[in-house]
DNA sequence: GATGAATGAGCCTTCATTCAT
DNA sequence: AATGAATGAAGGCTCATTCAT
């Protein structure tokens, strides 16, 4: 009964298509649940009622709490790992640098709730914050090390602060996000908006510029009609 | 019978000193359970614990655990409003914003927590987001933005893009603290020891300078023993 | 497939039909406390204990004890409203006042806590008792007050004691089964059992004919197969 | 040094005597609380605050709040006891009976408090029902039955009625008293209000001579100008 | 797969009671 | 005698989780 295998496996395709849907609404309801309020604040009924389902129905997707949240933490941290993996093929050089930023800037345009879940992860010391430490932040560090130290423009700065400009950058891209409530609240434009990402986004492109003036007037040279990528 | 008065007074001051070294220990315990947790996250009895007190003592300082989260808040946040209020009287020029800096960052290191409260704070979108943007957060950016607004050497940066250098040093200072847990994971040092706290402020230090070079140089020029450390 | 919706359809009445059970479990078993220890001395465990649930369950039916509290008085009172509005249709003679004063110690009889759960309310001085005097007693002593005027019998009373003989006949109802606990002890017989309530509601008939002897003898006169049980 | 000595008495004289006052402020304060809210319902703060005192000080003249408790019903029970004592003695007959009534409203008057007090316990069903019933309640009834058997004009009333027409008297005078709250809010007189209590007096009185035709009739023959007492 | 009902654990808060002063 | 501070034991209510349907 060929006919009936059909239908069962597009009824079976349907369905798979359901539950992928379903769970992706899921891990988006809590992703922004998570973002505000944290592993411990959140209410399991908040994310399904985000979800427009009930909370008792989220236990079909994950079997707890902290099982989602992990899903929601390695959903978010697993594009930026293969982001960071794609550029460490690439040259060490200065346009390098300043695409990752573009790039990171431009992921973090797609998920603007991640930066706020590993700031408040970051600060909760908890039992997650050793294994974002070694699988997203660290790998991001070290690259953003090895590009500067690589330089041919040294930077001249005492020894041992070439992490900290290292995470001025994070500070700059993802604390961006993650302080969006309070610049919103406090100045006029959102942060989050389109334009609010790419103002910030030319900002540090500016300012790398600004740290490698000999780079930025030699990048300047090599295209004379300005680079608007 | 002035000697029972006094050893009334005596008594009666003995007490309110014992209250007050108490109530400072609860507004010190919860300050540093509040950071890592937030106010949803943290467990009253935690706090007790960390006190050494009953649960239901806190409730002799405290009608309730968000008053005494709003107090944790209140108390972080007037040494920075009091500050910006010393440094407003005095003239905006370049050498006053690092020192304004550098005051910040040293009162930080004496608050090591505040930084993450309010980060945390900030993210949750929660009812006093718009209290901490009013007193605190749009006080400093307007002192920054105005600082650099009237600075005699203009940055060469889009309109619009002022804000965006003032929340810069926003997130090198308040974010430096704020992300220490991770960076001590990740790095070698820890971002909150004394010498971390004093490198960074070094960094932000010659951030400004690399920003505006002319100043920098006319700076340097009037203070010829040299403060290049 | 009417199989699946009849199936669906039965399953669903007969969840709705076990929702309605526990319901009037959990408010039957709520009255018997509440009028043994009033609102405020109440426990929700020991509901919940005499319905056979868990304290937490009974929160997915009443959003809190002063709500379940509400909603066990509105079920106590409603059936008395209804009572008095149908015998408001009726003429007002001396008969018909006996029939009412028969038909609530029927309805009392069958629900012998509301007495006490009134009196409870009464006492307290609470939010409850202006609502109470609106919706129940008042109208009750209305009617009451008001046959008594009608009657072509004039009580010789001085002015303004009708409210009072209306209140003599809410204690001797109302009253018989909120102080039948203490009756119980002292005397021999149950206040509440049948023949205790058959009793008491005898004596008040009587009471009313001693009250209205002209009446009394008219009324007699037109049953002459006598009705003196 | 019987100059001391003679200070040392007054001194405790005075002492005890504010000690006395104290005791009593407790005690009315707290028969009012107990008389609303019953002793589970009662907090030990709302006394103490109706005193003027701190919570902690009660425990310096009762050692707990049942005890207090316990006290205030002793209290209130004891003259009432006392007074049916002194009629114990006298002629049983009617103008007896009507002088009861009067003195037992008479306590009540000044003691607005307890009919409340002892209409909670009783309908409580606690462990203060018995005693109660003992020594309060059984003593009062069996001396109304008395007088009722022994009255010359017999009730034509069923075998067993007796104790019902007793606690009809127990209803009309404590329950005027425990209802009060209630008949307030519903007419537009005070029943605890001097007026309103002689009202009830004299009404409960009518009723007695509406009961006992006969010796009404005697009555008033033997005192033909009236008894305005 | 989805849901309403049920529950044990736990949270915030209150309360009776104790104690040092 | 009087009080503020402290506490163990609830008390009301919430929550993550399970289960029958």
């Amino acid at each position: 009964m060929p006919d009936e295998n059909g239908e069962t496996q597009t009824a079976r395709a349907a369905q798979a298509e359901r539950t992928a849907f379903t769970e992706k609404a899921i891990l988006d309801a809590a992703e922004a649940v998570f973002a505000r309020r944290g592993l411990a604040g959140t209410r399991v009924r908040e994310i399904a009622e985000a979800t427009g389902l009930n909370g008792a129905t989220l236990y079909n997707y994950y079997p707890s709490k902290s099982a989602l949240y992990e899903a929601v933490l390695e959903r978010g941290v697993k594009p930026l790992v293969d982001l960071l993996e794609t550029f460490s093929a690439g040259p060490r050089e200065l346009e390098t640098t300043r695409a990752l930023v573009a790039e990171v800037m431009c992921h973090l345009a797609g998920h603007p709730n991640f930066s706020r879940l590993i700031y408040l992860e970051a600060m909760a010391e908890g039992p997650y914050l050793s294994t974002l430490a070694r699988k997203w932040f660290r790998p991001l560090m070290e690259r953003i090390i090895g590009e500067l130290k690589d330089s041919p423009e040294p930077l001249d700065l005492e020894d041992g602060m070439l992490p900290l400009v290292a995470a001025l950058f994070i500070h700059a891209s993802f604390g961006h996000f993650a302080l969006a409530p309070l610049l919103h609240e406090t100045l006029d434009t959102d942060p989050v908006s389109t334009e609010g990402i790419e103002r910030q986004t030319r900002f540090i492109d500016t300012l790398i510029l600004k740290m490698f003036p000999l780079l930025a007037r030699k990048a300047e040279a090599s295209t004379p009609e300005g680079v608007d990528d």
